[in-house]
DNA sequence: GAAAAGGTTTTAATATATGAAACCTATTTT
DNA sequence: AAAATAGGTTTCATATATTAAAACCTTTTC
């Protein structure tokens, strides 16, 4: 109420829309407990939702999201542009070493997965495109976090907290901005199973002409895959490798 | 204004969503040219798209799809579910023709690619994921309609018109529908260059258990890579397989 | 240096969205 | 089998939220 502009019509409606972000199919009433919209409120906007095809009702009367939304979500410029460009490089790069690849982007506070390679017959990991990971304890999100502004990074650490995900996660802002510094130093960023057990990753950032941050790239594997000095240092001197290769591809010819 | 339920203020809003479907940035009064709305109405419902993230704006004051609409349209279930399991099928199957292959899905009365294999160093299709091809004259829009009721056949046929592209487009109802029998008694469904000239494709449809449609998935080729009937036919039958594979991992067990 | 284009803000009028309540129709409970 | 409940749809009076005109402010163009 308090933001000028606001209009509760249209927050309604995409509150409703990203209410998808979380949940595949939801009811009316469903809908209804999560928002506690009033019942012919709720009933018009999705009316008028599902008369657009951003929304669409299975048989048992679920909505869930229209095909609408898929086809805008293949138009998205900027974040796509990247993953056009990136896309056939990380395929590639994935299917050479046999490891996972994901690359994404800042979103506001929010570190999002915009394109992922998975080899098959590895044991999957459950991050998927389009989806969120923490920004303080994943490689992609700390070297997010590494080249953005001290400002951006209190930010999020405010909006987020540091979340205790396993024994090595990094929970002070102390220690953080610590390590951003390294990460910053050696140009690359180093997840020591702070997020999920098992589970290690480097990560590279891709920076453009001016040298603004634009997306992170990363290797993540099984811990008893990066299991020497030696074997991390050879990825992440690959990963640069990509990097620099999708950076030339986009047409950015300095560094 | 007629509709029950209708609302103009979520009207405009997805209005204004839309828009980007054909665009990918547009000015405020690129965007005013286009609807028309007023001048503040239109401030007011860009200020709630973009500080829900359905829109962002660049430096130079330009609106393009926010990253809010990425995410959402990475969650589409039952489209998705689709491509997810076809996916990796038509990425090994495109491989192994080197020929570009697609699939897709009907939206209310439009044909919409829901994924696309391109083998490196071919001519690039102009299609896209996401995007919309005419039903009468491809592969994939042909064989859709035939296994869709007569009804929305025509109510398609009236939408859409049957719009001449090349010598061989079909243009009338009657050889539509002619069209539409022996699809149905082939089980596929041939496009003689009737959208693109030097441009042919084979498609055929994926039903479900209960043997309703669920896509279509095609073959294209330039006319000279499909000049002799025996080459089309292999093509048919091997699609046909693939189509069978994705049935079976889908867990479709009858036909 | 004036005019135009592009975007922002204010405000009064009222069209429009709201929510209470009634209603309908399947399911479930007793 | 009747009653109660859950889930969804419709109506309608009302006030609130949306609208559009107009003024305003920048930046760009002439």
């Amino acid at each position: 109420m308090l933001k000028k502009y606001y209009s509760s019509t249209i927050q309604r409606a995409l509150d409703i829309l990203s209410l998808f972000e979380d949940y595949n199919k939801l009811s009316f009433s469903q809908i209804q407990n999560i928002l506690k919209f009033n019942k012919s409120t709720l009933f018009r906007v999705l009316h008028n939702l599902e008369n657009n095809n951003y929304l669409s009702l299975d048989k048992h009367g679920r909505y869930e999201l229209g095909l609408k939304i898929f086809i805008l979500g293949n138009r998205i410029s900027s974040a796509n542009k990247l993953k056009k460009v990136a896309s056939c490089y990380l395929k590639n790069f994935s299917e050479k070493i046999r490891l996972t690849v994901h690359i994404g982007i800042l979103d506001g506070l929010n570190v999002v997965i915009i394109d992922k390679y998975e080899p098959p017959n590895t044991i999957k990991m459950v991050s998927h495109i389009g989806g969120m990971v923490p920004a303080h304890c994943t490689g992609q999100g700390k070297v997010l976090l590494a080249y953005s502004s001290e400002e951006k990074v209190k930010r999020i650490i405010k909006a987020h907290g540091l979340k205790k995900y396993t024994p090595n996660t990094i929970t002070t802002t102390e220690s953080l901005f610590n390590e951003i510094n390294k990460i910053r130093k050696y140009g690359y960023a180093f997840d020591n199973s702070e997020h999920e057990k098992h589970i290690k990753c480097v990560a590279v950032p891709i920076l453009n002409e001016s040298n603004e941050l634009e997306a992170a790239i990363s290797i993540t594997a099984l811990s008893m895959d990066f299991n020497s000095r030696k074997i991390i240092n050879q990825h992440i001197k690959m990963l640069k490798e990509i990097r620099d290769e999708i950076r030339r591809k986009i047409g950015y010819t300095r560094n």
